[in-house]
DNA sequence: GTCTATATACAGATAGAC
DNA sequence: GTCTATCTGTATATAGAC
């Protein structure tokens, strides 16, 4: 797993911490180079253009997401409350890259916003056994989606209004009791 | 209602159209006053400045969003199905004006997200007591969330995932049957 | 009130040295 | 692989004519 070089992966973690903490417009080349700790010309040799940039976050995105599904599948408390629990910003790199990629899905980037619908499609295909239909599965991924949103507003590090602890444990079940087949 | 010059309206309409269609970084005073039909100089003369601009929008915003919250509590099918149902976007003028603010705050604009924060705030002290307790009440905001983050995705025009019709209908039915006192 | 013209800063990208 | 220097376009904002 140490085949893409190190500083490439330096440049995209600093590109997705700019998107994050101070959203799209501030997210430009240099601003990333000077994040990521080299120059532009630097950055540029990895990634030759902002789009290419930018691909490379959705394709970090997509092997991410990928490895979610897997786990999701197998979780011991089952798909549902695995889904909905880790829908909350836990800092986790996927996480990281779904706000990313929506920052950039809001600013008018179609493969973004493609992949993000994606990746909502295979979750949703993933879930689709558990619930009792499909007026359950909305209200499942809708419920994931607010958490996402919620975390999506909060640049800054505002404590947004996003249930935590007994109170996210309280949601699950009631989510569970909403949905279960 | 004709005090607001009608120039100044139909800037902010201008800039909220950028915003929603072409996301933030689109969304520049020459692109604005373009598409409002002015010219830079124009537009300068009601807001003199990008901050201005913004706040314009906010305070827009802060009053369509006065009287939804009150059109809300007098709903004839109850607030809960009220607030979930005008959750989907059908172009008025409140649900333009949010998603433009969302874009706003997650370009890192405070006042933008404040405002969010408090507008979200007023709709659950008033659906507080029309909800079995917090968890419930947590659901109707994250599905009502979720809605809002999936039309915010949704650039360009492409239709998403966002259940309507009689897909809402059901949706609705269950999430009165999860939160209802 | 609305315009043109212009100042200043910074974006993305290229060239070529090391 | 990483750097500096530079080109070209465009952003916000100002000045001042009409």
């Amino acid at each position: 797993m140490s085949r893409p070089p190190r500083a490439r992966e330096l440049v995209l973690d600093a590109f997705e911490a700019l998107l994050i903490d101070e959203g799209e417009r501030a997210a430009t080349m240099e601003a990333t180079a000077r994040a990521a700790g080299v120059s532009k010309g630097g950055l540029l040799y990895h990634f030759g253009s902002k789009d290419a940039l930018e691909a490379g976050l959705i394709e970090r995105l997509d092997a991410l997401a990928q490895d979610d599904i897997e786990r999701m599948s197998v979780a011991p408390d089952g798909p549902v409350a695995y889904f909905v629990r880790t829908s909350v910003m836990s800092d986790d790199p996927l996480d990281r890259a779904l706000i990313a990629a929506s920052r950039l899905a809001q600013g008018g980037h179609a493969a973004a916003g493609a992949a993000l619908r994606a990746i909502r499609g295979r979750w949703a295909d993933a879930l689709r056994p558990h619930t009792a239909d499909d007026t359950a599965l909305d209200l499942v991924m809708l419920v994931s989606d607010g958490l996402y949103y919620n975390n999506a507003l909060e640049t800054g590090g505002l404590t947004g209004p996003i249930p935590t602890g007994p109170a996210m444990d309280a949601l699950i079940a009631l989510v569970e009791r909403s949905t279960k087949d």
